[in-house]
DNA sequence: CTTATAGTTCGATATATATCGAACAATTAG
DNA sequence: CTAATTGTTCGATATATATCGAACTATAAG
């Protein structure tokens, strides 16, 4: 497990592919809850599902350009990108949070 | 063929249904045609893909509510919902517009 | 060193969906 | 009626991706 992770730059983030990887109920429901916690690492958001589904869509968030991961110690802490994406795509994730938490 | 369509109301409409219509590159630069065109019918739109690829990417968009169709004669005329999806989803559709015309 | 915990990686399977040709349907023109 | 135009429907294929168990890696604790 390499120590750290590569995200991607604002300016290289597509739109169709942060849409595509938004688009999907598990990983709304996960930006959500980021969205309210503000930190979370993965097993706290695992629900009942199993971890590798779960690591499965946080690398699509973060590959995508949604969430930071910074690994701390045995915990990898996540969080929204809410300032990159603000500065890529103004006004995208306050319309989908928005929308999202008013119920889908 | 049925010489109407039923569109979705807006209230039914589901967020990540909506992102998914969106979220694929031809789809995507129909919305930015008829965005810029107002209204456009299938054929104008068509670039050098066949029309059945393209009559899939119109239900798509038209089955969740990003679109309406109108039958006019022989000719399908389709219209983005801007005020439908603003009111449903506010300032979605003007991030994702404002997005894909400065370059995706 | 051993055990526990957090998360990733791998491989298999299932499902969704994009693509496109061919046949069809509906409307209009001649 | 016949031909032309517009778009849909059907069926086949290919690709993407979600899901999940099992094995693995990394860090921390005892």
């Amino acid at each position: 497990m390499a120590n750290t992770y590569t995200h991607p730059d604002p300016q290289e983030l597509d739109l169709i592919s942060v849409l595509r990887a938004i688009a999907d109920p598990v990983r709304l429901e996960l930006i959500q809850h980021l969205h309210q916690l503000g930190e979370a690492n993965c097993s706290t958001l695992l629900g009942s599902r199993p971890k590798s589904s779960m690591s499965h869509h946080f690398q699509v968030l973060r590959e995508n350009g949604i969430l930071h991961t910074r690994i701390d110690g045995v915990n990898h802490r996540n969080t929204l990108r809410l300032n990159e994406l603000e500065e890529r795509f103004p006004g995208l994730m306050n319309a989908i949070l928005a929308a999202s938490s008013r119920g889908s």
